[in-house]
RNA sequence: CGGGGUAUAGCGCAGUCUGGUCAGCGCGCCUGCUUUGGGAGCAGGAGGUCCCCGGUUCGAAUCCGGGUACCCCGACCA
């Protein structure tokens, strides 16, 4: 029995592998599932209810902040790509270029996107006249290809489901609030209410600013194992597409003017970040609010008698849980009790409710918690509403617990010895503050010596001194930045 | 794309060095009985182009060549 319970255990236990760790837990909670293609996975249902939830979410806020969703072509005329010189170079190396259709060479080879700022800004130019035609907010739920080197399922795939924001502005104010509004309202609002993930915000350095942009923002997130997570872009793309692709309007002073625009993504990378930042040695911890099953009744019976019994109190239990909103799922399977609590806490059920003969005489249920494993008996009577608060409290304590850990794991340095240091410290890796003097060199031989980067230069900083010496040089800095390694 | 590792049943593996009763084990799966409040037991059973293509050989999971995929470490990126 013990043997059995090391070996079942065995990848998971071991999360200083975080690596194997992470693997494992992917494939046996029943997320995914390897495909022929390189790079390329196969969402299984489980993993795919976990997206339609946070597409649920994130589609509800692009909404409520007054966009409305497209759909642009998988394909993209190579010229097209061409057009903006920063954009080109940033994406062709991980093109997927169509070149044969229907047997035959194609005139233009048809790249398959890796984005799509150049199709859409062809074709808002066209859509934009007049200042009366803005803004455009749009979006749109698609499907994106990035031939990576190096690929980790949900992570970074060679194909990646998310949503695609693209809004044209009349003026370099507006755009500028548009792209910050999703960061906060979209983005951030949604990954700490929703998936419990507390998220670092600020701007991106030049270099790891989106390929085109005019200025980047992202929320990152920390990981389990120290390591950053850049969970969300909000792109201000200045007139730089405006001008590639010839996005004009009259304004009402009677002049052509450049248009603004911006765009913004979240994909599935974020399951791959709520597996990341939740999980423990016994699998995952979904937040409540996306769960897709958030209460799992465990019924409990020997006899027949016993289980007729306790199919109708099960029945019961659940017309009210349901009825009280909560996605709940009976699990009458032919195996042990035991198994079955084992095997919906590697899937990150937050709430577990057993139910028994003894149950069913008492007129209660046992609630257990996923997070702390916390037991309680609840009267029947008051089990939905018990659930309800219970899985409220889960939320909380999640993203709590996260946060806790990253304050934990957030450090300040003075000086390039104590940032190598902490890069270095692997058990106890995490953020970095200091203050960076700007220059690109600098952050280059940072990256080269300690593979950390610069994650953003946050918005809140946590010194109230406005200038430095830079971590790295030594010389006068105002930027206060975020160092960490990154997936 | 560089360095390292791996590919045998759904999963985890042994066998490969030394070619020939070598198609094996555990878990899982199916059937039956007994079980069931923290990963059940016994009995019987099903399941494999040994990743793919080519070569060497009387004979290849095993040796040689070439692919493909996955994992780890880098460089590149949501």
């Amino acid at each position: 029995m013990a043997e059995q319970e090391a070996r079942f255990v065995e990848d998971l236990a071991d999360m200083d592998d975080f690596a194997q760790w992470y693997h494992a837990v992917v494939r046996k909670a029943d997320m995914a599932d390897e495909s022929p293609v390189r790079g390329c996975m196969i969402i299984k249902p489980y993993g795919y209810a976990l997206w339609e939830a946070i597409q649920r979410g994130l589609d509800e806020r692009i909404k409520l902040t007054g966009h409305e969703n497209l759909y642009f072509p998988l394909f993209i005329p190579m010229s097209f790509l061409q057009k903006e010189a920063e954009h080109v170079e940033g994406f062709a190396p991980e093109l997927a270029v169509v070149t044969i259709g229907g047997g035959e060479e194609l005139t233009e080879p048809l790249a398959v996107r890796p984005t799509s700022e150049t199709i859409i800004g062809h074709t808002y130019a066209r859509w934009v006249q007049s200042y009366r035609d803005l803004p455009l907010l749009y979006n749109q739920w698609a499907n994106v290809v990035r031939w990576e080197k190096r690929t980790r399922p949900f992570l970074r795939t060679s194909e990646f489901l998310w949503q695609e924001g693209h809004t044209v502005h009349r003026t370099e104010e507006e755009a500028e609030a548009e792209t910050l509004k999703i960061l906060n309202e979209v983005y951030v609002d949604f990954a700490e209410k929703e998936l419990a993930i507390p998220m670092l915000k600020g701007r991106k350095s030049t270099t790891e600013k989106f390929a085109g942009a005019l200025r980047s923002y992202s929320m990152e997130a920390m990981m389990g194992d120290g390591k950053a997570l850049q969970a969300g872009t909000s792109h201000n793309l200045g007139q730089n597409f405006a001008k590639a692709f010839d996005i004009q309007f009259l304004d009402a002073d009677g002049t052509r003017k450049l248009a603004w625009t911006t765009s913004w993504g979240a994909s599935t990378r974020l399951i791959g970040g709520v597996i990341m930042v939740h999980g423990d040695e016994s699998g995952l911890k979904l937040p409540p609010r996306v769960a897709p099953i958030q209460v799992v009744i465990v019924p409990i019976w020997r006899k027949d008698e016993e289980r007729a019994l306790v199919a109708d109190a099960v029945a019961a239990v659940e017309r009210d849980l349901r009825a009280a909103g909560i996605r709940v799922k009976s699990d009458w399977r032919e195996q042990t009790p035991g198994f079955k609590f084992n095997d919906w806490e590697l899937r990150g059920v937050p709430l577990r409710l057993e139910l028994g003969p003894k149950d069913v005489q008492k007129d209660q249920a046992v609630l257990v918690r996923r997070d702390t494993r916390a037991k309680e008996f609840v009267p029947r009577g008051e089990l939905a509403a018990r659930a309800s608060t219970l899985l409220t409290e889960i939320q909380q304590a999640l993203f709590d617990a996260a946060l806790a850990f990253r304050q934990r794991r957030t450090y300040q340095a003075n000086d390039f010895a104590e940032l190598a240091a902490r890069m270095a410290d692997r058990a106890n890796l995490g953020f970095v503050e200091a203050w960076w003097c700007g220059d690109a060199q600098c952050e280059a031989e940072i990256k080269a010596r300690t593979q950390a980067t610069i994650r953003c230069l946050p918005f809140a900083r946590s010194t109230t001194a406005t200038e430095g010496a830079c971590v790295y040089c030594g010389k006068p800095a105002q930027e206060w930045a975020v160092f960490a390694k990154a997936y």
